[in-house]
DNA sequence: CATTATGTCGTACGTTTGTAAGCAAAGTTT
DNA sequence: AAACTTTGCTTACAAACGTACGACATAATG
């Protein structure tokens, strides 16, 4: 597979813009991005450009507008992000960085059941699991 | 607080190494890098020199050679980079990132025993806590 | 002691990134 | 229809990045 060239943090922001929607134009994404960013119009139509580019989206004309949808599996591309992030920043690691999440406030009681059934499942898989 | 400019990818790489060891020259980070990643010495030595003019380290001299400490501290600097990336990625979101970790393998039985701990902290935390 | 190795400092340099302006064409408004 | 508005395409441009070279100094070695 050819490696497309890695995200940058801006396109980042914006692809998840995109692949939270399915597909979108400039304008949907431009509005979507927090009024606390201000980033300019042109600027976010650059950013889905480059994305175009980089072959992470794929454009389709629609009228006078263009409408960017994923050309790469979003679920692969975080992976991908993630797992650069990880390796970077925690050595490859991911419990350390599970661990920073979950110590640093920011789970309601709602999530940690969600994660505690997660973990039972995990487990399970684990007990079961052909061993590879 | 004066804010530092952000970590590239790079730097967080280097960094990591120096906040393992407490400190150390540029031949110890060189060394330690992998050797997949083949860069070289002079590259290290800029990325050092690099981190301690945006304020990340400290550099003293001994002898010939610089020594490079952690000048914020790496829990700090983590949870911002940290942040950063959810922003960007997850929109803000921690439990989707946690999700994501725990999904894909990587967890050993034992990395479960020990977040269910994590989890069962956070859980008492919440119970007792203040409500802010 | 001449040679080689090792280190810093300053400098370089192509690429990527963040941010957008300029111009033209198509659509909308008055 | 004249005047805006919206959108795409091209181009710009400084700062940040990744990667490293060259000069110079000092330490180690034959």
């Amino acid at each position: 597979m050819a490696k497309r060239s890695a995200l940058s943090k801006a396109e980042m922001e914006v692809a998840r813009l995109v692949w939270a929607r399915g597909e979108a134009t400039v304008r949907q994404i431009h509005e979507a991005l927090p009024a606390a960013r201000d980033v300019d119009y042109k600027t976010v139509q650059t950013f889905l450009r480059r994305l175009e580019t980089k072959g992470y989206l794929r454009a389709v004309r629609d009228g006078r507008s263009i409408v960017y949808s994923p050309r790469v599996r979003p679920g692969k591309v975080i992976h991908e992000a993630v797992k650069d992030f990880v390796t970077r920043l925690f050595g490859g690691e991911a419990l350390p960085l599970v661990e920073h999440l979950l110590g640093e406030r920011g789970l309601s009681p709602a999530d940690i059941q969600k994660l505690r059934k997660i973990l039972s499942d995990a487990e399970e898989r684990h007990n079961a699991s052909p061993g590879k």
